[in-house]
DNA sequence: TCTGGGGTCCTAGGACCC
DNA sequence: TCTGGGGTCCTAGGACCC
């Protein structure tokens, strides 16, 4: 089985949890299951739209982002339930710490997503047999179902497992590419959504297969760098690797909310962008960062959406400071009218310390004389208990027991305690490659 | 009587500097 | 007599994904 890969290349897979916040909720309560089951936001008030559904509810019609009005039309029976985001945080824990028994190349992309890079275990099994043996472990432990699409690169791996749900294993290989994608419409291809899609459609492309042997130039013209992206991708490539260190990098944190009524009076939105912006102020804390640029998002009732945003000298963490800066930027933009939505963001964050920007154990091991890194770790265990972040991948390659790099929930004190100002960096990702 | 909330990446124009 | 071109930063908006 493995020999069905060229020698240099990767074996990716990609699992996917199947309608991931839905089976959490039967899982923990089997009352639910075979029911007609429906996640949606906003329950009480009127804008509440589907995150999630069952099987049971897609037979009736229900589909992710229809408005919950219109779901309980197609289907009055349906049993409606708020998200517990904690709920699903925790079972996701549980899946990636399962998927990390079988390598360290596992990179999270959502809460219910992520690659894994198996080309290093042969000695494992076959890509089937370890797929087989994932899928299996999730239902049995977890009670949660899952598809897994086994491919030479993330692309095709992603694609493959969208064709087989619930419980699927495909593989796609590339010299499947034309059977198995040419065919299928633009539109189907991650990364293409209606516009897109009705852009190549003007150019007379309506397949992945037409995608696929377009012209360049043209490609380039309506769709800039991503054109030629895309050309790459409906052929098979994609050299993005998988990166394990990825959702550690945090670009913006915002929060937002769809106000109860549409709403025009100022003292009323500026308490609400308190609110949001002390949302925003506890998350960056918890991660350790600290933010650049604020910007507001102002939708108004007519959905028109404004975007402002101001690169602020300092950078900012407090919510005070952040609430003063969202509301200034929110006084000298709206136009008075009634808004729908605001939101709160945090852009151009950073690590709070310099230093954490390299942190990780890998290059402290390196860089330590003196004390192994075990010891290190052991000794903020005492001091912090059990609960312990750190870099899985690099922590597993500084020769922590096994025992403790199991041991993964996340926990601040660790970075906020485990300063390496003093000592050269250099991390792992730049030594990589 | 419609369409949530969390993100990322790309583009394009203007300011500013050399 | 007027005026090149590259590079970077900043902001706003668009498209897409889960």
């Amino acid at each position: 089985m493995n020999d069905m890969y060229p020698k240099n290349g990767r074996v990716i897979l990609h699992v996917d949890m199947n309608s991931f916040y839905a089976s959490v909720e039967m899982a923990y309560d089997a009352s639910l299951k075979g029911k007609p089951l429906a996640i949606a936001g906003n329950v009480e008030e009127r804008r509440g739209i589907i995150v999630t559904c069952s099987y049971e509810a897609r037979k009736f019609g229900v589909k992710t982002t229809m408005p919950l009005w219109e779901a309980k039309k197609l289907c009055p029976q349906l049993v409606v339930m708020k998200p517990d985001f904690e709920k699903y945080r925790k079972a996701s824990m549980a899946i990636f710490e399962l998927l990390r028994q079988y390598t360290d190349w596992v990179e999270p992309v959502s809460i219910d997503e992520g690659y894994l890079d198996i080309t290093e275990c042969g000695d494992i099994g076959s890509p089937v047999e370890i797929s087989e043996s994932i899928q299996k472990r999730i239902l049995e432990t977890m009670d949660l179902p899952c598809s897994i699409g086994i491919a030479p690169n993330k692309f095709l791996a992603k694609t493959a497992s969208d064709m087989k749900k619930p419980l699927g294993i495909t593989i796609l290989r590339k010299r499947d590419v034309p059977v198995m994608l040419w065919p299928l419409p633009v539109g189907d291809m991650h990364g293409i959504g209606r516009k897109t899609a009705d852009k190549l459609g003007n150019l007379g492309i309506h397949t992945i297969g037409d995608l696929a042997k377009a012209n360049d130039i043209q490609l380039k013209q309506v769709l800039g760098i991503n054109g030629i992206r895309l050309k790459e991708r409906a052929n098979g490539n994609d050299k993005r690797q998988v990166d394990p260190d990825s959702i550690f990098e945090h670009k913006s944190v915002g929060n937002s909310t769809t106000l109860p009524h549409d709403s025009a009076n100022q003292k009323e939105l500026v308490d609400i962008l308190r609110k949001l912006s002390n949302k925003v102020a506890i998350r960056l804390k918890n991660k350790g960062l600290v933010g650049q640029k604020i910007g507001v998002m102002i939708r108004y009732k007519d959905r028109h959406t404004v975007t402002r945003s101001r690169t602020v000298g300092n950078p900012f963490s407090e919510k005070a400071e952040i609430h003063s800066l969202a509301a200034e930027l929110f006084k000298k933009h709206w136009n008075g009218e009634a808004i729908r939505l605001l939101g709160v963001t945090a852009f151009d964050v950073t690590e709070k310390d310099a230093a954490f920007k390299q942190l990780d154990l890998f290059s402290y091991e390196q860089d330590a004389e003196k004390e192994p890194l075990y010891e290190a770790v052991e000794k903020l265990q005492n001091k912090y208990g059990k609960s312990i972040i750190y870099k899985g991948l690099n922590a597993a390659k500084s020769g922590i027991p096994s025992s403790m790099t199991s041991e993964t929930s996340f926990s601040k004190d660790f970075f906020e305690n485990f300063s390496l100002k003093d000592k050269p960096i250099h991390s792992m990702r730049n030594d990589d490659k």
